[in-house]
RNA sequence: UGUUGUGAGUGCCCUGUCGCGGCUGCACCUGGGGAAUUUUCCCUGAGGUGCGGGUGAGGAAAGUCCGGACAACGUAGAGCACUACACCAUCUAACGGAUGGGGUCUGGUUUCGGCCAGGCACAGAAAGUGUCACAGAAAGCUAUACCGCCGAUGUUCUCGUUUGCGAGAGCAGGUAAGGGUGAAAACGUGUGGUAAGAGCGCACGCAUUGCCGUAGCAAUACAGCAGUGGGAUAAACCUUGUGGGUUGAAAUGCCACGUACACUUCGAUCUCCUUUGUAGGAGGUCUGGUUGCUCGCUGGGUUGACCUUGGUCAGUCGGAGGGGGUAGGCAGAUAGAACCUGAUCGUGAGGUCAGGUCUAGAUAAAUGACAGGGAGAUACCUCGGUAUCUUACAGAAUCCGGCUUAUAGCUCACAACAAGCU
């Protein structure tokens, strides 16, 4: 779609508090340790991109801001580098997909154990998209 | 020289690739407006994309503990309540902060004059109330006297007797010298005095209050005179003095979207006066208003119809409730009590002047990831390499000035300890 892959732009972002509220009452969800992920299909796109994406990292685990904003950079640059490849194996008729990744672990992870889990995670995903759109 | 502690400073650097938020230049696309006219031109700069340029977390961004700026609350005030502060002067926009000075306490040192270091919510206990464990007789205006001392005075008994009185024992009583208890026992030492004693008198001293003088802007210090001798506690209540309106950027203003001339319920809708009349005024009443209460001040409503003349209905104003919608954009909001350098004034905090710099502005929230090199640290050790690590505390949210707390390694200063050298 976008011919720089690698961006991450702000029409790529989660932003309306309506559609998160949604997506946490009729999310489906699945863990891939230490991440987990809600998605949903959405009815009424909003912008172009093919995924809508936000991240979390729970409060009550990593009381510093500094250890959250870490964990969430890491989680998003991970991300970015598997984006191109999540996009082309996601369904044709599918129109937008609404997804949150909060972090499950306990600790402050490397860059490697968060790139690991994102690869498989975003596998698992795109085959359930497709099951689920057939 | 090393170790430890305290305080201050610093808070890894460079290159490449990919990526993010503002700003900015150019090009293109979408859009808006105008002219002309049937497809061209001009203006505008809202949004997007691409390629450049430049910029992007801290010394505490933290805790949210003080003080301001700024904003809203229609509008004078007064009292009470509440609350903060409390030696003096200075600095400052301001402060509960800082600087300098004074007093006091503790420790060290001393040539006994002081000197050094550290602490102090450092107004009042001589306005009042309360409290003071255990021990002790007693924990506070005139002390209900445990041991002790005395027993002058009054009185009882015994003995002696020169019949006046004397001696002894006891009681009433006196006594805060001494002992004992305690953190603390009603100024200290000496002397007079007395039955024994006591600031009861006196001398010297100590503390404290008032007045006056000298030095100092002042706190205060020193000296004199007069009075007084009252334990501690105000981080117990309290008293005195000084200050404080409240709420905080989720403030606030504007634009867009959207219900809605909508629903339920409660309160008021009264009286009198002036006037030809429109209308105006006074009182009452309901209600709003810069936190609470009281007073004051002040804004708004108090209209009309029916009619059995005090009710009904409608309207108006205000309060409460429920339901529905939105939760987007712009301003606030990033050039400032700003930072750097120099001069100058001041013991200092800091002030003044000159020159230079532009230095984050996000909003489901940017400031990142990877690779290589340098530099540094730690461990091993063949003293030159190898291995590991990039570290601590920690992430702007309206902005400033402080305070408090956290902090790896390195640098500096001071203190203590240990070893060595002269």
């Amino acid at each position: 779609m976008n011919k720089k892959s690698f961006s991450f732009r702000r029409e790529e972002r989660l932003k309306s508090r309506k559609t998160i509220d949604k997506l946490f009452r009729n999310g489906q969800s699945f863990g891939q340790f230490p991440l987990r992920v809600v998605w949903m299909e959405m009815e009424t796109p909003m912008g172009s991109s093919p995924v809508q994406f936000a991240l979390t990292v729970p409060k009550k685990k990593f009381k510093r801001a500094s250890d959250r904003n870490r964990i969430r950079r890491l989680m998003r640059e991970a991300y970015r580098l598997q984006k191109p490849q999540f996009y082309s194996h996601l369904p044709e008729q599918l129109e937008q997909l609404a997804m949150m990744l909060i972090y499950t672990g306990k600790e402050i992870p490397d860059y490697q154990t968060v790139e690991i889990a994102m690869k498989q995670l975003l596998r698992r995903l795109s085959k359930k998209c497709q099951k689920s759109t057939r």
